[in-house]
DNA sequence: CAGTATCCGATGCGATACTG
DNA sequence: CAGTATCGCATCGGATACTG
């Protein structure tokens, strides 16, 4: 059986928010990602074909909209009206989650690539230095093929692009860090500056940048929710 | 897999309220229910199976508290204040659903043991004359076995049941509708004045029991909402 | 880059029966 | 009344490969 079987409107809420996956599409779609490849990034784990599927199935639920590019090639996926009537379901839910189930940031959930994609996602470039500014990530705990990253911030075209591989510029800032100190700063789990002073975070640099790491570095929409498990 | 394998607090709280059934075991318990044959009355399509699984699951995850009954036999499930903090969420995708994902009230959504199950939970005794009040609901287009429903008010008790059997009080007021009109007509997609004037429902009984029908039967949580797909 | 096609395995879930 | 126990199927979804 696919449905609920009621009229209830929580019950029609529920068959299409509560499939799989879906509140997290939602999330990169909130974020701002609008294209196919953008949105995978976010759910990493998920597979090609179920993101394709879901996409269209949220499409035809008046969800999303998949708007082709002029190119004729790909396609913007974009909230509708009903969509971004979503976003404060989708958002308390992450409050939610930051109150009373929290990640205990175990080694499976620990992953430089999504960490550095919603870093470089909530990264304003206005905060960034004139001209371009680069900064290399290590993470000292992680297997060597997703052990470096480069974050460019170009601000004249007011971007941060995320990198894997060196995209060959002169680097102002280098970061190394544990993917675990990093993740929890992020969280807001530590603060930066006990990550610092515990080493768990390095900077090196010009004393500037490394200053003013911490304010364009930003922390996760929800790393000022208090953990009240337990409370 | 079981989870998302993301740190994120969007991601933990879907792992817990994405649940097949979740959300409606939820509006239950969030609508009063608290034991385990009140719970199956408001998922009827729900196995016994599977709603003592998700209960227990609930538990683990701190969303609900099982409270053995005295007797020792049975339990109260109850919100703690993790769950009660979901109420708002639930109620938004009630809300949610009302405007964008409506119910076409298909022949399979209408069933007459879940809308009076509904209506006699959100009947307000002080409503109803003193004393005892029996309204005799007969469905003209639904199968035998389940087209006649009692909805008996003791208002000393300040209770309302619900029977699906004659329980042999003397009936006040005997109600003759369509299924589907009493359904829409809960739902706020029709007034009630409009399904008495089409005589697709029906009442007899005293006037005076006939004039208040409407004050204490009230409506859905969600009838007011108005409809916005395709504006 | 932006997806589609195919396959297969785990398991979620519904049905039914049963118990104190 | 308040659940457990068991079973078997469907389908969801992950993996892999492929395409314009």
């Amino acid at each position: 059986m696919k449905g609920y079987g009621q009229f209830c409107p929580i019950a029609k809420a529920s068959e299409i928010l509560t499939e799989r996956w879906t509140p997290l599409i939602l999330r990169e779609l909130i974020c701002g990602s609008t294209r196919f490849n953008d949105l995978r990034r976010g759910v990493p784990l998920m597979s090609t074909a179920l993101l394709a599927r879901r996409l269209k199935s949220l499409e035809e639920q008046g969800v999303i909209e998949r708007r082709p590019l002029p190119s004729g090639r790909g396609a913007d996926y974009l909230l509708t009206d009903a969509g971004r009537e979503l976003e404060p379901i989708v958002m308390a839910m992450g409050e939610w989650g930051a109150r009373w189930a929290r990640s205990r940031l175990t080694e499976d959930e620990l992953d430089p690539a999504l960490l550095l994609w919603d870093i470089h996602r909530q990264a304003r470039p206005e905060n960034f230095p004139p001209g371009r500014t680069v900064i290399a990530f290590e993470f000292t705990d992680v297997p060597a093929v997703r052990r470096q990253w480069w974050l460019v911030s170009e601000r004249a075209e007011g971007s941060v692009d995320l990198c894997a591989t060196d995209p060959g510029f002169e680097v102002d800032l280098f970061v190394s860090a544990t993917i675990r100190a990093m993740t929890a700063v992020w969280m807001g789990e530590r603060s930066l500056e006990a990550a610092l002073a515990a080493e768990d975070i390095e900077l090196a640099g010009p004393s500037v940048l490394c200053r003013s790491f911490g304010a364009w570095l930003g922390l996760s929409a929800f790393a000022a929710v208090p953990d009240r498990r337990g409370a």
